[in-house]
DNA sequence: TTCATTTCTTAATCTAGATTAATGCCCATG
DNA sequence: CATGGGCATTAATCTAGATTAAGAAATGAA
């Protein structure tokens, strides 16, 4: 029954309807406080549901620091959410002994309708990791890579003020960057 | 075409097999460069799609400093991503003259499933605004009123992780509140 | 074209928070 | 019950980016 609950919490319409529950791929673990359940750069994520105990999913940047993306308390799911396929950018570790569902990414994604929020919560996810551990300069580089176009159609203060600087800020940046080439 | 089109985009599945698609109440709007179509504060706010050149969203914080929570060109979706009954934390306005298709917020809540990631995208959205705009200690009160139960069960120094910030910066920060109070 | 407004840049100064380092505390484990 | 590793605190120093203030360049409207 607890099973039939989650699962479904994460079926679409149409695999429901087509009565395809049995065929899902899903089993529940025991996470020991301090173990490591996912690494960054790890291929074929999956979804997490905590049922008991406390996650967190985090990244460490290349000085070594640790920035936590969130915390999972009971009822909560953690996840990298980019795509399936792509390899992982945060940690998910135990910070209390837990008992957690592991769902397949792909699961979630085969809803259509899902596909524009869960696209939207990946972009969220990139820049609040990016707000805490980025530079200024590291944050206007990925908004060139980004949002080439958006970069030629507003002023550069915005930029500025969408990256959290000011434009006297992102003025000087850019222009040290020039200089040290 | 171009109507049934966008809306379906919004639909759930229970509603469009309902064949209600006609009771939906939508509309196209022409927005000048620099028109504010949402105010802060208003409630029974709109999603918006955008057919034809740029909107922004973003807040003003205390001290009247802007920042851009999003720029949505062609094809994107602008919306302050709180519930609906909630007065909106963010502005949206024109960038570019824009053409702008205006759906219920409600409707994207019909669908049961897509609850939890848009409370997901909510809660990425505060944290986003408050990463650029509010200081270490605004930060640290905002997560003690909304997580007050982690609070009690992690140290303090990954409180300050997430918050993105220093252990030595809480400590300091705590300090000092204390001391003005 | 001209004038006004907005945008960008540079420079001087300031400050929130980072870094580094030392100290004491709290426990969990032997 | 001691002891050693994580945790919180304090303090001194440093720095990325904020603030303030001009100018210069670009844009736009009449």
């Amino acid at each position: 029954m607890l099973y039939r609950f989650s699962v479904l919490h994460y079926l679409t319409d149409s695999l429901y309807q087509r009565q395809l529950v049995q065929k899902i791929y899903m089993h529940e673990i025991h996470v020991r406080k301090g173990e490591i359940i996912q690494h960054t750069g790890d291929l074929n994520s999956k979804v997490y549901r905590v049922e008991k105990g406390l996650l967190r999913s985090y990244t460490i940047d290349e000085k070594g620091r640790e920035h936590i993306f969130m915390f999972g308390p009971e009822g909560w799911i953690v996840a990298d959410n980019t795509p399936a396929e792509v390899p992982v950018d945060l940690y998910i570790d135990a910070l209390e002994d837990s008992t957690v569902l592991v769902l397949d990414k792909d699961l979630s994604r085969e809803n259509p309708k899902a596909q524009p929020l869960l696209r939207r919560i990946a972009v969220l996810q990139k820049r609040v990791i990016l707000l805490m551990s980025a530079s200024a300069l590291d944050r206007y580089e990925h908004f060139e890579e980004t949002y080439p176009d958006i970069m030629q159609r507003v002023p550069q203060k915005m930029i500025a003020s969408y990256l959290g600087i000011t434009p006297e800020a992102l003025s000087k940046v850019k222009n040290n960057r020039v200089r040290e080439q």
